[in-house]
DNA sequence: CCAAAACTACCATGAATATGGTAGAAAAAA
DNA sequence: TTTTTTCTACCATATTCATGGTAGTTTTGG
């Protein structure tokens, strides 16, 4: 779709200004890229597409004022035509599987070197999915943990499983939510079979997993 | 101790190679400061020591073969005279805490931009403890969390802690260590104590948050 | 070698938890 | 407006846990 004699223009979007630094210093005109801009937030960031458009966005994962998933998904609606790579130190599965889904046109962690890099966006550019190589392997092998998707808590069940993270007894929890202690009881019954555990304490532990405290 | 007109030479150690570029982007002679060299490994950089010495060493913490703080000691232990700056992403009080034990002579956040950075390292290199505007704010006000510091467990301890999070009960636990349920109850009893806490699931969270699991 | 930790074991008792159900009312989704 | 979740409540029972102790035996460090 893009003709590879073209300059290719880029733009980045990190909170990290030392890492755009270095993006402007790794993509010179030389390797026919051009720098078109660089952000340290979303925002300003889709202020500019407005204004212009560019090839590649190079998109961090953590950023000031919306994750890089939510902005990939902004990007694409605004520009479909652009290319958006994250360029990110998240290894999650789970991350890179929510940026593909949001239109991501590739993954690239920050640990690959220049050369890499140079070569990924190349890539990119002609339409393939790209990967850095240990993105390929993360990809690869997912653990049985990414497999097994996060159980949906009801609003209630949410609450209590945060008072037994706490160490709250059922008494307390119940005089706290103003219900019966029975009730109490369910919820946590149901807590501990959503997240196929057996008691207080690995209940607990599987939701810190889960990221759900 | 160092004229102000000599020209700073620095190194730079992290494991990303972009923040290498980035770092090499702005520190120009120019500014008066020298990139001596660039590393992606602890070690590459004390090997780099042995033949030449630099005024100020920008650590990150998080490295390949060794940690940050691993590597703040070493660097002083061979050339004393070199100012050692992290340059890291960490915000963690006590990790600051940790390199200055260490002999660091500063402590540097990535998201701070150019003309910060370079203020810094000048300051640095006058002798001052130099610390970006975040980590000043990070030391200003430590959080409860930050003042009670972990307690030492025992081994035994943490091996019925580990269980206790797996969701193992007393008897599983008396079993699987070949002790009794007695004594499995004990351990229990004092890592509640240790950790002020009253139960199993607040045990846990507790744990998790002192990184001891 | 001696002292201090750490590990082990014991016990009694009351409180709390886990587990199997059932089931009506309320709220949210279709 | 149905239908489906979610929230609520109840119950019985067996386990498990928490808490207060005491105290002998190993390790470990000085």
């Amino acid at each position: 779709m893009l003709q590879d004699k073209e300059v290719i223009t880029l733009a980045v979007v990190d909170d990290h200004p030392m890492i755009l630094e270095g993006v402007q210093r790794v993509f010179q005109p030389e390797q026919g890229v051009t720098v078109a801009g660089t952000f340290t937030n979303g925002n300003d960031f889709l202020g500019f597409l407005q204004q212009q458009q560019v090839q590649v966005a190079l998109l961090d994962i953590t950023l000031p004022d919306m994750s890089g998933v939510e902005l990939c998904r902004k990007v694409k609606q605004l520009c479909p035509d652009t290319c958006v790579l994250a360029f990110t130190n998240h290894q999650e599965r789970a991350v890179v599987m929510q940026m593909l889904q949001n239109g991501a046109g590739g993954y690239l962690l920050k640990n690959m070197g220049p050369e890499e890099f140079l070569q990924c966006v190349r890539e990119a550019i002609q339409g393939q999915i790209t990967f850095s190589a240990e993105v390929k392997q993360i990809m690869a092998r997912p653990t049985p943990q990414d497999l097994k998707s996060i159980p949906p808590l009801t609003r209630r069940e949410k609450q209590v499983l945060q008072l037994v993270a706490e160490g709250k007894t059922n008494p307390q929890m119940a005089e706290e939510l103003s219900v019966s202690i029975l009730t109490v009881e369910t919820h946590r019954k149901n807590l501990m079979q959503k997240l196929e555990v057996k008691n207080a304490a690995a209940l607990v532990k599987a939701a810190l997993e889960c990221r759900l405290l």
